[in-house]
This record gives structure tokens, sequence and C-alpha cells, in this order.
DNA sequence: GAGGTTGTAATTTTT
DNA sequence: TTACAACCTC
């Protein structure tokens, strides 16, 4: 740490004092508590890069994990800018990435091969449904005991250790599945997400010799997003960096800890200072983000929690301009009014498109949202987690990969052993099934010799041998073949998937055929990846290992058909790039960790944003609690942390926009405002007390009340009446009507089908047009 | 066994 | 409104 070392200057220079401190940090453990935009990934960043050029830490002792995949992925691209090629020698992922390649090293010990697979979700919903039809339970739904499943793995407890009162039938009844369900997935060759974290923790209580090779190996662990981790995941930490003395940094703020849902607990970040007792706290308090109004209203939202560390950002940045209120009269208006404002920020010339987002709290929200900027000519990008490997197709596609890497895989199997069709249909394989079951093997065992199973004609038999055949066609060449894009390509081919899409000619299976090709392409790219990963480490001279530690990467070994698999269950696909001149849409989930310069939170109502799950949840509460004053249920405190992580998204501009009535699964709903708009001093949005919008009244929903919270056109507040929607109410005689139309102009109105938004209207358009049927919504009179 | 039809239920957030 | 499952028909 000599001065002289030229690094330690650049790498500080540009930090505040508590930042710097917690790069400086020597050993043992620190709580870095960081505020929205005060430079937390920054700080473990540079610290990591300090570990590394200052004390000359072996990249490969640092093991950092985050949460999410986008943060992983962050970090990962500013160390390599810090650290250049030596980058590569770190650990840099999210826990689940991180524990599967240490499962797969160590997947004998757990009753695992090397080539086990990843069950998701719905995989994961078809074990359940079967485990339960071999447990002979069917009084409960698979999701709700999916979910129970789900926690107890969240809070580390395999099916012997759940705490089931003696007279909870029901509890009883999940342990039952619980367990018929781990025995599938162990016959299986799989895991599910969660036991990637709960097998690993097991595994290290029980084998503390093969702990201790992780504990000589990462020195230093550091962890991103501390405040959404879950018991195992805590658990983990624990057992690589044990208290009280163990280098652990973590770095978190429990006011966006948001994934309660998944098992995440605040409390691991609000009780670090106990369990690591003697561990610095760092608060990093100033934001570097957001103007100064932005930062008022996000703590006004914030501070009504109760459990929370004390903390307030403040900014050097200016006031800046007040907040924006948007008032609409539906969901349709909003998503219109939204997209006008977006083109007028954009006219103003000082901030970009790809600079803006629109967040809402569910995914349900974004198909309105898409259609008005669709239609405004708004460009967007959808920025979900993993569309592309949901799709149908695909999924078959990746089942058929899976099978070739670990046959055992029944619910791959399952999925597609009729696809294409191949006419074994639903009698057969519940004979095959059974069969299977009887004899305690896997479907593709049973498979061997399909002649042996009873009831099938011999018909079926040959399909089913044809079938087997196929996939041990496929398995063979998965070993011989070293990319991943080999094997792709040869499964393509073997199955007919491509052809057999092609053959039936419907748009709709065109689009499929061309994912199909997609997936391919996805596979090339991964293998190129993978070259040019390769290259570099061996351009790279590795660093000095002791002997008695194994320091290889994680995933050394692992073959690139494998690999691509983990990648596509682990990671899904890359984000959409933003900022190629595009608005992003998301979640505010999928918010955390993004900054924009105008930032639009649609849906600013009860029931929607708080959602209407928290709603409940606050009434039994206040209703069974006996509640110190401003007290509140945990889901709502959760739903008001993800509005606070919404807010602080913002740069410049916040525009909060509300809708009066909104349909939701058909039914139209009349939302009160938000409370978290409520909480918001009037002045941040450049309003008077008066001008807040209240609760509307209950009202007959055929009668549409227009200019129901203000009535005068007082400054700030954007109304947004939709004129489109005056066209509602098409009804009686409305033919030779003038009305107007986005792209085919001025018109009349010829003839009309049906009553309401969606009728159907046919219009005589001038300058050429001709007739054109228009659903009314998109008319507007005059 | 395949494919279409009707009925019903369920709608948060993601590794 | 949609998604999915059970059901029915060919």
């Amino acid at each position: 740490m000599s001065p002289a070392n030229p690094h330690e200057s650049a790498l500080l220079e540009d930090l505040n004092a508590p930042q710097r401190e917690a790069v400086l940090h020597g050993d043992g453990p620190l709580l870095v508590l960081s505020g929205a935009g005060s430079g937390k990934t920054r700080v473990i960043t540079r610290r990591v890069a300090y570990l590394v050029k200052v004390h000359d830490v072996y990249p490969w002792r640092i093991l950092a994990v985050t949460f999410t995949n986008k943060a992983a992925r962050e970090m990962r691209e500013r160390l390599v800018q810090l650290l250049g090629a030596q980058a590569n020698e770190l650990v840099v992922s999210t826990f689940h990435s991180a524990a599967a390649q240490i499962l797969r090293r160590e997947a004998e010990h757990v009753g695992l091969t090397r080539s086990f697979v990843i069950y998701d979700d719905s995989d994961q919903l078809n074990v359940v449904k079967r485990a339960m039809r071999e447990a002979g339970i069917e009084s409960l739904q698979p999701r709700e005991i999916l979910h129970r499943i789900d926690q107890e793995k969240n809070a580390a407890r395999l099916p012997e250790h759940m705490q089931v009162a003696p007279g909870d039938e029901r509890g009883q009844l999940v342990r039952k599945v619980y367990a018929a369900y781990q025995d599938r997935l162990r016959a299986a060759n799989a895991v599910d997400f969660g036991d990637l974290l709960l097998l690993l923790v097991t595994l290290f209580r029980t084998r503390p010799d093969v702990l201790e090779n992780y504990r000589r190996r990462f020195h230093h662990v550091l962890v991103d997003e501390f405040q959404d981790t879950n018991p195992v995941q805590y658990a983990l930490l624990k057992q690589l960096a044990p208290p009280p003395s163990a280098n652990l940094v973590v770095v978190g703020d429990d006011d966006q800890s948001i994934y309660r849902w998944r098992g995440a607990d605040v409390d691991n970040i609000l009780g670090f200072p106990r369990q690591y007792p003697g561990a610095r706290v760092v608060k990093l308090e100033q934001n570097y983000r957001s103007d100064q109004n932005i930062l008022d209203a996000a703590h006004e939202v914030i501070r009504k929690n109760t459990r929370r560390m004390e903390k307030k950002l403040w900014s050097e940045r200016q006031r800046g301009q007040t907040l924006n209120l948007m008032l609409n009269r539906d969901e349709r208006a909003e998503g219109q009014e939204v997209a006008r404002q977006i083109l007028a920020l954009q006219r103003e010339g000082f901030i970009k498109l790809s600079s803006m987002a629109v967040f809402y709290r569910a995914n349900a929200q974004s198909r309105v949202l898409e259609e008005a900027l669709r239609l405004a000519r708004v460009p967007y990008t959808l920025v979900s987690g993993r569309s592309f490997y949901d799709r149908a197709e695909v999924r078959d596609a990746s089942a058929y990969l899976r099978l070739m890497v670990n046959p055992r895989s029944d619910a791959d199997l399952l999925r597609i052993i009729n696809i294409p069709a191949r006419g074994i249909g639903d009698t057969t394989v519940e004979r095959v099934t059974d069969f299977a079951n009887t004899r305690g093997v896997s479907l593709y065992e049973a498979l061997s010799q399909p002649e042996l199973i009873p009831a099938l004609n011999s018909a079926a038999v040959k399909r089913l041998k044809g079938f087997r055949n196929l996939l041990e066609s496929l398995t063979a060449f998965a070993q011989t073949n070293e990319e991943a894009a080999g094997a792709v390509d040869q499964m393509l081919r073997e199955t007919k998937l491509v052809e057999t899409l092609q053959a039936e000619g419907s748009d709709e299976s065109q689009t499929r055929a061309e994912n199909l090709r997609e997936f391919l392409g996805a596979a090339q790219e991964f293998d190129l990846n993978r070259a040019a990963a390769a290259v570099a480490a061996a351009a790279n001279p590795p660093s000095e290992v002791p002997p008695e530690v194994d320091a290889a990467p994680l995933t050394a070994d692992v073959p690139a058909l494998q690999a691509f698999l983990e990648q596509i269950s682990l990671v899904g696909e890359a984000d959409a790039e933003v900022g190629d001149g595009r608005v992003a849409l998301m979640t505010l989930h999928a918010a955390k960790g993004l900054e924009f310069d105008a930032v639009f939170l649609t849906g600013m109502e009860e029931n929607v944003f708080p959602h209407s799950r928290a709603v409940k949840s606050e009434s039994t509460f206040l209703n069974e609690v006996a509640s110190a004053e401003g007290e509140s249920s945990e889901e709502m405190a959760e739903e008001r942390r993800l509005c606070y992580v919404g807010f602080t998204r913002a740069r410049k501009r916040l525009f909060v926009s509300l809708a009066q009535c909104r349909s939701l699964f058909g039914e139209l709903r009349y939302n009160a405002p938000s409370r978290f708009l409520r909480d918001v001093p009037p002045a941040l949005f450049g309003i008077s007390e008066q001008e807040v919008p209240e609760a509307p009244k209950p009202m007959v929903p055929s009668t549409p009340r227009k200019r129901t919270w203000d009535e005068d056109d007082g400054p700030r507040i954007d109304r947004s009446y939709s004129q489109a929607s005056d066209m509602d109410g098409v009804s009686g005689d409305v033919r030779g009507m003038r009305v107007r139309h986005e792209q085919f102009g001025v018109g009349r109105v010829v003839s009309a089908d049906g009553n309401g938004p969606n009728a159907k209207v046919t219009v005589e358009f001038g300058g050429g047009v001709g007739l054109k049927r228009i659903i009314a919504r998109f008319l507007i009179p005059g």
C-alpha cells in the first residue's frame, strides 16, 4: 500500500469520504448501507480493483455475488474496465449461477451427476403434479404446494426439517409432496432453483472438508443487493465467510428490498451488525443521480416505513423541475398521454428517447401502454426477463437438448414425447409412466424395451421404439460433439422440428420456425463467446497459485452444450439493447439498478400500486393487530419500497400517472389514487392541496363522468381526458358523423356495429383511402 | 390418437 | 381478457 502505487490514487480520486472508507476498509466484515444512486456498484467494483491492484490479492481469491443477472453483468463489465484481462479470473455471478457451478464440481457428493439439469418454474409445477398423483393427494392446488416448497427451500429446510404442527394436516400433506418431489428431482438428475442453494448449503454442512476447499480459495466475499438475500443465501455466505471476522463485504439498501415474496428477508441486512459483531458500517447518503425534488418525494414515501435504517439522501444537484402528476380518464387515455408527453419531451431536445422509461407494477399493464406507444409511433423496447426462452417451441428445443445431456430428465421427455406429433398419445404416455413408476426407473429407461410395457398395442410399441432411437442417436451425438451449435443443429435436423413447423404453413408456425433458427443463432453466438474467452484466458498468464488451493475457474471442464443450457436456465437472454433510440418499458422490479433522465410511473392507484394483495393484507393486518400508529403489514411496506425504487430511478423528470378507471380482466374498476401519491407534498408536484386527486365515488359505469377530479385548469396538471374516448358511447345514429383517424385522416361514418368503445365502425375516408372498418375507440369526432 | 370446443379459473414481482 | 384444462367428436 505504498502511496507510490500508481493505481491507488486513480482508484480513489473521484470518491467521496464514505465511499473511500468502504474501498479502503481492511480485513473483517463490512456493511455498506447505500442509498439509491449513491454509487453502490462503484464502491464494490473499486474495492475489488483496489484489492487486486493495491493489495495484490489474486483475482481468483475474490467471489462477488449479486442477486440478479443484470447486476452481475454490470458488475462484471465495470470490473473488466478496471482490471482488464485479470477480471476473467474473478468469480462474479449471481448466487444461483455460482452455486450451480460449484454444485456441478461437487455433484457426486449430493447424489447428482455433473450433467444435472435445472428445472424452471413450469417444469417444477409438472413435477409437483406428478408427485401429488403419486402421493394420492388432490386436495391442494399444485401452485400452492409449489409455493410452499419454495418457501421451505428459501428457508433452508429439507422435507425432514419442515416444522409442521401435529394438527396441521395441510402441512403434513405439503411435506409428503415435498419429499416425493425431491425424490423425483433426484431420480431425474435434476435440480430446481431452490436446490441450487439448498443442496450446496447441505453439502457444506455435512462435508466440512469440501467447504474447507472453498474457504481456502475465497478470501474475499462481496455481496451486492444484500437486502434481497434469503435465509439460504445468507447461510451460504456464513459458511464461506464465517462470523465474526471473515472478509465479508455486503452492500445494500434496506429501503430497496423488494423480493420478500421470494423469501428475501430484510432482517438479513438490518441484523448484519449483530451476526457479525464488530462489523464496520458505512452509510452512503450522497445521491449523484436525481434532482432534489425527486429525492424529497421518494423520502416522503419511504419514511412511513417503520422498520428501516434511518438515512436521508441528499444531493448537490439542483432542485430541478417539479414532478408531474398525470390524471387520466382510463388506462387507454393514460397510455396516450404518456406517449404524448414522451414526444413533447423529445421535441424539447434535452432528453433522448433512450433515456426515458415507463414503469408499471404488473406485466399485465404493459399491453395497453405498448398499444398507445405504437399508435403514436414512439419507438420502445419491452424489457422483460426471459421471454424468448419461454416460447413453447424454444422450450421444446431446450427439452431435447437437455435430454441429450441427461436422458433421465423425465419432465423434458414428457414435454417432447409427442412433439412433433408422432402418434404417441395420452393413453400410451400414461401406460409408459405407470410402468416406469412401478419399476422405479426413468421414462427413458422404460423405453429401452417398450414391448415389456403392459397393454400397449404393436403400433404404440413401434412408435416408442422410434422415439427412443431418436433420443439415443441424439445423446450419442452430444457425447462426441464439442460445440453447442453443432448439437442444436443436429437436434433440429433429426427431430425435424423446423421442418414440421414450416410444413404447417401458417404465419404463426413460420414465426415459430424462425424462433428456432434464432435459437440456433444463439448457440452459435455462445460458441463464439466461449472461444473468445478461451483465447483471452490463454493470452493472460494465470496468477500464481499455492499448491493446496484449487483456483481453477469454476466453469472449467464444463462441456459446451451443458454450459449453454445452464446459461439458458439461469441467465436467460441478454437484455435487449437499451439505448438505441427507444423508450424502455418495464416492471418496477426490472427497473431496480437502472436510471433514466425521465421516468413515467403509471397506474398509481390503489389495488394496482399498491397491489391489491398488499391492500388486502393491510386490512387484515389492521384488523388483527392493534398496531402502533403508522405500522403497516410487511406486504404494504414492500410496496412502499417498490415505489421508492421507482421514484429514485429518475434523474431529472418524474411523471406520476394514474387512471380514474381501469379495466382489469374484463371488469371496469374505479380505484382511488394510490396512497403513495398522497404522501408526496403537493408542492413537489407544483400543485395546491385542493388539486390533489380524491378517491372518485363509485358510479354507474355506463355514464362515464368527465372531469372528475378538478374542474378548473390549474397549472402543471396534465389532463388527458382522451379525445378518442369521446367515441366511447357509440350508440344511436352515428351515420354521417365526421370522424378523424390517426392514420387515415378525416372521414364520414357509413355504419356502426355494436356499442361502446369496441364498436366496429365503417368509415369512408377521403384522400383516396376509401372504406375502412375501424374500432370506435381509435376515432376522434370531428 | 388428434384436434377442436367448451367451460372454468385466475391473474405480482424473478432466479 | 386470457389461459388452460377437461371434454367431445371425428
